[in-house]
DNA sequence: GATGAGCGA
């Protein structure tokens, strides 16, 4: 094979190519101009002008912006070329545009209710009020709760009917109207139906709390049964209104008995002649009524 | 064998 010496690499041969030298420039109405230099087939150097007009690619630049840019400028900017002035204007893209409550009307809210609060501590002087019997304790606490329970609402403007200890009294009416929380006709939040007080007849709640919903205590379970399995064992009952799990407060590790609430007492008596002496996890359930919680 | 946590004003 006959190999030339000089040649060390193809690409040097590349170089032996006669390339076509090519002037190009744009003249100020957007002409382009290209001309090549270059040697045609029969070996002869010609030269080929083109002259071009660039136009806008459609596909990169919307018209509707290109058309803005031929806008007349007004105001401080007034005579300025085309185009964003560097010197006032930063330029970024992707900027996320973040919808938030109006602050403007939280913070009023907040103020407003900061002043409820305000009027709250001025009328109860920092103590906590019972809003059954206005004693010096909290509303869950109050002795009266299953006798007044339901009378709440209803006595809003009424004076408070014990004192601290209990005893009949008739003072502080105006610090009672005050304490009293917002009728649910009169405050301006939502108050979900739940949370209202007792209306009247025919509503469920009104002296029934979550303490006094049917509750069946559940013992011999495995240390590692989790609510969701006896939601899921008990509520094929009925609504289960709450689970609860006795666990070591430090460990985590379940105690062994667990309490399941149900909506409804006839639905919880049901599933205690179901369940107590069931096997679950080869444990034999043990289901019984639950003792009210106290202390 | 065993009977609950935490919240609020």
């Amino acid at each position: 094979m006959a190999t030339s010496t000089q040649k060390t690499s193809w690409a040097d041969e590349v170089d032996e190519i006669d390339q076509p030298k090519i002037e190009d420039f744009v003249d100020e109405n957007g002409i382009r101009t290209t001309i090549e230099y270059t040697t045609n087939d029969e070996g002869k150097k010609v030269k080929i002008t083109r002259k071009t007009k660039r136009v806008l690619q459609k596909s990169l630049v919307d018209h509707v912006v290109a058309e803005r840019k031929t806008w007349a400028k007004f105001g401080q900017e007034k005579g300025n070329k085309p185009g964003p002035d560097r010197a006032t204007t930063t330029i970024a893209e992707d900027v996320p545009l973040r919808i938030s409550a109006g602050n403007k009307s939280s913070e009023k809210e907040q103020a407003q209710d900061n002043t409820v609060k305000a009027n709250l501590a001025r009328a109860g002087a920092g103590k906590v009020v019972c809003r059954i019997c206005k004693g010096a304790h909290f509303t869950a606490k109050c002795p009266y709760k299953d006798t007044l329970g339901g009378l709440e609402v209803r006595r809003l403007d009424a004076p408070p009917m014990f004192d601290e200890d209990g005893a009949p009294s008739g003072a502080e009416p105006a610090a009672a109207a005050a304490a009293a929380p917002a009728a649910a006709s009169t405050g301006g939040k939502y108050v979900p139906p739940s949370m209202r007080g007792a209306r009247g007849p025919g509503e469920r709640m009104g002296g029934t709390s979550r303490d006094d919903l049917p509750t069946l205590r559940v013992t011999n379970i495995s240390e590692d049964t989790q609510e969701n399995d006896l939601r899921e064992l008990f509520g094929a009952f009925g609504r289960v209104a709450r689970v609860y799990v006795g666990r070591d407060r430090e460990t985590g590790v379940g105690k062994g008995f667990a309490f399941v609430s149900f909506e409804d007492k006839t639905t919880a008596e049901r599933a205690m002649q179901k369940m107590h002496g069931r096997g679950y996890d080869n444990l034999i359930l043990n289901v019984q009524w639950s003792q009210p919680r106290d202390k």
